[in-house]
RNA sequence: GGCGACAUAGCCAAGUGGUAAGGCAGAGGUCUGCAAAACCUUUACUCCCCAGUUCAAAUCUGGGUGUCGCCUCCA
């Protein structure tokens, strides 16, 4: 598989250190509100590379953490008047439902900031005994000049970064470029560890550092997040890892592109940004995932509504076809044909093309069109009667493609349930279609339409779809 | 000022040297009691502009124009 290395800027041969275990890092959100969509495109995009390299049998250790210590969560939980750790708590839940419906699986470890203070400290000592990070006042701050290749994932030179940088009111810095590792108690109520400096809490670059190397040791496969990470955030992973293990830090850097509205970047200080929980109120989360698959991970997305609906349109043709090849499974009998066994040789080339447009980068654009070509020979194929074992035979690829993707994913039982009476209504829609009784037939059909049921007449009888 | 990305039909979007995938929307048709779904036909003489390299460029080079992002918390 060939991956776009930030580090090198160019695509790359994607060598894992260990063919039997990939090593993945993904940064995760700060837990102190439903996550936006923003957020989303990572977890969804890094979610499907881990379900590809899985697909193409590897094995994967995946870890995305929670940033459960941070500013924003401290003055969420004053606002609100409780503890910082109700908040975090609370939206550590809400990540998982949200997350759940954008069918974005588990991480092999979810760490948080607060279950790993004694290593965090560790780390911070290390890099003062190295001569990399000194302590002022109980603050801690990384000396960004002693790291020699400091810039060299975002390709900053280190003297254009000393214009933009500045010394905040109340920092005691000996460079404007250091960054803080530890951050000294300010006021009581502040959440607080102790530590050798005092009481204090860690800086946001450290934490990555520390959870990165200690559930996946000092160099890893793949690091990945937003393009907004890459500076100063992943730098500074960097230079702390790095002087910490004398050690790379990680072999491949991923990080996706932005999603604007319209054509702005969204951003927590412009507030036009949408939680994922808003657009869950008007597309179900497979919706919002196909969308975010639709172009190339590293390509800017516009969003907006009029794009959610082509979005949920080409997906309803995806589904369409599944249910199709569901009800011709159900209906059809008979073991596969001669020229069907040619017809489905034909159809596994749509799986070589879906297979090399994932090489290439994480093609997701193009893997659908794969997709959509084998919709296209599937539902040409389906048009005369197929036998079962046809039918269950591209049910089957296509589950195998969308899987990949984590698309089109099975309901719940209980929700694809016919009820008795539903199914009295729909014989008795047939019986009145039988007597010519079209306007009866019809209401029943209006009916149960209403009510989020659509009946189709095929060939193969009726069919219903919720 | 430094670093970087992008510009392909009404909309979205692949395609990185060989003559424009796929999806949405639109139009016409087939099937159907009518629908729905599906299928067929149709929608870019051309890929922001100009110049260059080449037998050949959307694709490479140079120059423009435009849009966006990072350099400050942000995916």
């Amino acid at each position: 598989m060939k991956i776009y290395n930030t580090l090198t800027r160019r695509k790359e041969e994607f060598v894992p250190i260990d063919e039997n275990e990939i090593k993945i890092y993904v940064c995760g959100p700060t837990v102190y509100n439903f996550f936006h969509i923003g957020n989303a495109r990572p977890f969804v995009v890094f979610d499907t590379l881990r379900r590809y390299l899985e697909y193409r049998g590897k094995a994967v250790k995946f870890v995305q953490n929670f940033t459960d210590v941070d500013d924003k969560i401290i003055n969420k939980a004053r606002e609100e008047g409780v503890k910082a750790g109700e908040i975090s708590e609370k939206y550590i839940e809400e990540y998982y439902k949200d997350a759940k419906a954008l069918n974005v699986e588990k991480a092999s470890v979810h760490p948080k900031v607060t279950e790993n203070m004694e290593e965090i400290i560790a780390f911070v000592q290390g890099l003062i005994d190295k001569g990399y990070a000194y302590a002022v006042d109980g603050d801690v701050y990384y000396s960004t000049r002693k790291f020699k290749e400091y810039g060299k994932l975002s390709k900053q030179n280190i003297e254009d970064l000393e214009s933009g940088a500045r010394i905040e009111v109340g920092e005691k810095k000996q460079d404007p470029l250091d960054f803080a590792l530890w951050k000294a108690q300010k006021t009581e109520e502040e959440l607080a560890w102790k530590s050798p400096w005092g009481m204090g809490r860690p800086g946001w670059h450290i934490e990555c550092s520390v959870m990165s190397t200690k559930y996946l040791g000092e160099t890893i496969d793949i690091h990945a997040g937003g393009q907004d990470l890459t500076f100063p955030h992943h730098e500074n992973e960097i230079a702390q890892t790095e002087a910490q293990t004398g050690k790379p830090f990680a072999n491949y850097w991923m990080h996706n592109g932005y999603i604007t509205i319209d054509n702005e970047k969204m951003s927590k200080s412009k507030g036009n940004f949408f939680t994922v929980r808003d657009i869950l109120n008007d597309y179900n989360g497979e919706v919002m995932r196909f969308f975010l698959l639709s172009g190339h991970y590293r390509s800017p997305i516009n969003f907006s509504r009029e794009l959610m609906d082509q979005a949920k349109n080409a997906l309803s043709r995806m589904q369409n076809a599944k249910n199709n090849l569901k009800h011709l499974v159900e209906n059809s009998v008979g073991g596969i044909t001669e020229e069907e066994s040619k017809s489905y040789e034909a159809l596994l080339l749509y799986r070589e093309k879906f297979i090399s447009a994932m090489e290439d980068d994480l093609n997701t654009a193009d893997a659908i069109s794969a997709v959509f070509e084998l919709i296209k020979d599937i539902n040409t194929a389906a048009k005369d009667s197929i036998t079962k074992e046809f039918a269950e035979k591209c049910l089957s690829l296509l589950d195998e493609l969308t899987g990949v993707l984590g698309l089109l994913r099975d309901k719940a039982e209980d929700e694809s349930r016919i009820d008795d009476e539903i199914q009295k209504l729909v014989e008795e829609r047939q019986a009145a279609r039988k007597a010519k009784n079209f306007a009866r037939a019809d209401e029943i059909r209006d009916i149960l339409k209403a009510r989020g049921i659509t009946l189709e007449d095929t060939p193969q009888g009726i069919r219903i779809v919720k």
